[in-house]
DNA sequence: CAATTATGCGAATATAAGCTCGTATTTACT
DNA sequence: AGTAAATACGAGCTTATATTCGCATAATTG
C-alpha cells in the first residue's frame, strides 16, 4: 500500500509539480481513499520526505553503480559517461526532481541529503585518485562537489530551453568539468577523441 | 503607493521567503489595508510579476554598469571582479533570490526573462571580445549563458553552507570560469597575481 | 461650500487544501 | 459460521489565504 501511494504521489509531481500535488488527488490517482493516505503518512510532508528519502537513495546507488562501471575508462571517457548519465538524468522527469529539490529545503531531511551527497562525493573522489596526475596540482578541497554543482546546474538550464537536451550539452558539461579540474593537453574533449582515433 | 507596497513585498520576501509571503502581511508591513493593496494590484501575481520585473531591471543595469567599469581591466582581474560581484550579490538577499527565482518559472513573464539574460548576455560577450585571442578558440555559443550558469550555481550552492560565503568561493568560482573559457597559461589566478605581482 | 470623484479601509466572503473520525468492509482466527 | 481486529472509506471539519465590497475619508472641482 504505501508503494502504491508512493508511486501516485511520484505520478502526480512528475505530471503537476507542486502546484497539482494534494493529498485527496495522490489519493484519487493512487485509487484509495484520503483516509486510507492518512492510515501510511501521518501527513503530507511526510510523504514527500519519504519520496525524497527514496530518491536519494536511488541516485546514490546509481552513481555508486556507474562509478564502478567506468574504472576501466580513460579520465575523458569517463567525464563524458558522467555528464551523460547527468543529462539523461535529469531530463528523465523533469518537474519531479525539481520539487523535489525545492522541498529539501524546507522539510527537515536535510541530514539525510548532506549524507547522500557526501556518499556521491565520496565515490566519484574514489574513482578520480587514480587519474591525479592528470589534474591541476592545486584542486581545493570543494572539487567534487564544485563538480557536481555545475554539471546539475548547466544541465538545468539547458532543460528551461526545451523539452529535448541541446545537441551540445554534453561537451558543454564536459569542457567545464575538464576546464574547472585543469586537465592538461586536452585543448577540446573533441579534438582528444580525434587524436586517439588517429592513433588507433 | 506603489512603490510603498512593493517595498513591504520586499522585505516580507526577504525575511519570510515565500511561505509568510500573503497579500495580508504585505498590507500589514507596507501600514496599509489589503484594500488599498488590491486598488493598485489585481492580484498577488501581479504584484510578484511587478517585482520580478524591477529586479531583472535592476540586474541588467547593475551589470552593464560593472561592465564599462571593467573594460580597463586585464581578462583575469575582471573575472576576479565579476565573481565577486556575483557572490556579494547573492549573498545580499538570499531568500528574496530564491523566491523570486521559483516564481519566474509560474508566472508568465518569460518573455521578459529572457530578454534580460540576452542583454547581460551581450553585454559581457562584448566585454569579453576584445579577450578573443586569449581564450580558447573552439568556445560554443552558449558559452556567456554557461558562465552565468555556473557562476550562479556555484554561489547558491555555497550558501546553502551558510551564512557567510566560503573564504575560497570567489577563487572557486574564477577557477571554474577560467577553466570553462580555456584561458591559457595561468595555472591558478592566485598563481597568476603572484607573477604578475613580482613583475611590477 | 457643496458636490463629485478618487482613495483608503478592513470585516466578511469564497475557495482550496490538509486532515479527522464515525462508519463500512475485509481479513484473521477460533 | 461467528467474532474481533485491522483496514479502508469519504463526507465534512478546520484553517489559511486570496479577494471583494459597502462604507468612510480625503482630494478635486465648479
Amino acid at each position: 500500500m504505501v508503494d502504491v501511494i508512493l508511486q501516485a504521489a511520484t505520478r502526480v509531481l512528475e505530471r503537476e509539480s507542486l502546484a497539482g500535488f494534494t493529498t485527496n488527488r495522490v489519493a484519487e490517482v493512487a485509487g484509495i481513499s484520503v483516509g486510507s493516505l492518512y492510515q501510511y503518512f501521518p501527513n503530507k510532508d511526510a510523504l514527500v520526505a519519504e519520496l525524497i528519502t527514496r530518491d536519494q537513495q536511488a541516485r546514490v546507488e546509481a552513481i555508486e553503480l556507474l562509478g564502478a562501471g567506468l574504472r576501466g575508462l580513460g579520465l575523458l571517457e569517463a567525464i563524458e559517461a558522467m555528464a551523460a548519465y547527468a543529462v539523461q538524468q535529469q531530463y528523465g522527469k523533469p518537474l519531479l526532481a525539481a520539487a523535489l529539490d525545492h522541498e529539501e529545503r524546507r522539510l527537515p531531511v536535510r541530514a539525510l541529503v548532506l549524507e547522500s551527497e557526501r556518499r556521491i562525493a565520496v565515490t566519484i573522489a574514489a574513482w578520480l585518485e587514480p587519474h591525479r596526475a592528470q589534474l591541476s596540482g592545486t584542486l581545493p578541497p570543494e572539487t567534487v562537489r564544485d563538480c557536481l554543482t555545475i554539471t546539475k546546474a548547466l544541465v538545468e538550464a539547458d532543460m528551461e530551453r526545451g523539452l529535448k537536451p541541446s545537441a551540445n550539452l554534453q561537451a558543454r558539461v564536459v569542457r567545464a568539468l575538464v576546464g574547472y579540474l585543469g586537465i592538461a593537453g586536452t585543448a577540446t574533449p573533441s579534438a582528444a577523441r580525434r587524436r586517439t582515433d588517429r592513433a588507433r
